[in-house]
DNA sequence: CCGACATACTTAACATGTGTACTATCGAGC
DNA sequence: GCTCGATAGTACACATGTTAAGTATGTCGG
């Protein structure tokens, strides 16, 4: 045939059992933010403001939400327009921005995070609890791969 | 505190550890890929129809690739401008229309199948074959959960 | 036939992903 | 103080994700 090619099917490769994966757990989760008009994206900024107990700078608070800065940028610009979140300067550096929760970002956060862990329960009662975490283990073995595959790339000096 | 919510803290969260996961897998594809001016996503696409050897219809296209309908229609408008692939009618349906590599679209999945199949390689060598597999096993059967979990989401009627 | 319903896409609107470029500020030397 | 390089964030452009609405065609009962 004109094609020909040896290539692993899609459906055995990593990536798309991936993705497949994350769909069926946000499909879980999706209506439950549809509810509150969050996007999984404005859901998790809000969850780490909560977590944080205190404002957290731009920059970290995307590290720790695993979403770029210029995502950031607008979403912020969104959870703020909303008065959910709020902008505060940085003493001694005019660059920066510091974010907290709102009282009103805090008042969503505590009407949906239980929720939420009631839906994960069911997830974990479904698949198993410590299946569950097994493979999250396995899963965040795999991510902190990331420093040493960087070294196979073809563009690495 | 005024927040004080008992949640799973977000980085032992599923659908977190799935997104982080991907992305360190993506990132070793995505520069070969970005050579060729492909997003992961039409490489998919283009994957598929070179698995298939034959035309396919859009509908199963887009199951196959999971891609939802909308981005599909985009991404084979921008396949087709690039005569990456080509559509044709369908018998007696004018509803339809199955889209089939195009020659330069097939010389073009010949070239970079191999590299992507070597760069996977390397990603099997690092975190291990066996374990890897056992992985997306285990990732299969979550995504297989699927229609079971339609029944505890709130709007099951 | 024909009109209600279903099917296969497509379009539209808004949000995010991704890469790149830009601005403002900061810090270290000089 | 000034300059250069680094850092924090934003702006932009294009592609996709997600939901809802729209369009064309097909199917089936009456």
């Amino acid at each position: 045939m004109t094609t020909d090619i040896a290539m692993r099917p899609l459906r055995q490769s990593l990536p798309m059992a991936l993705l497949d994966a994350r769909e069926t757990a946000m499909q879980l989760f999706r209506p439950l933010l549809a509810e509150h008009d969050l996007t999984e994206q404005q859901w998790r900024v809000l969850r780490v403001l909560a977590e944080a107990e205190e404002p957290s700078e731009i920059g970290p608070l995307a590290d720790r939400t695993s979403l770029l800065a210029p995502s950031m940028t607008r979403i912020l610009a969104n959870l703020e327009a909303r008065n959910l979140v709020e902008r505060r300067p940085v003493a001694h550096d005019n660059r920066r921005a510091a974010i907290a929760l709102s009282p009103r970002g805090a008042a969503l956060v505590r009407e949906i995070a239980p929720r939420s862990e009631s839906l994960y329960s069911e997830l974990e009662a479904a698949f198993g609890t410590r299946r569950l975490e097994r493979l999250i283990d396995e899963l965040r073995d795999l991510a902190d791969l990331h420093p040493g595959l960087d070294s196979l790339r073809p563009d690495t000096s």
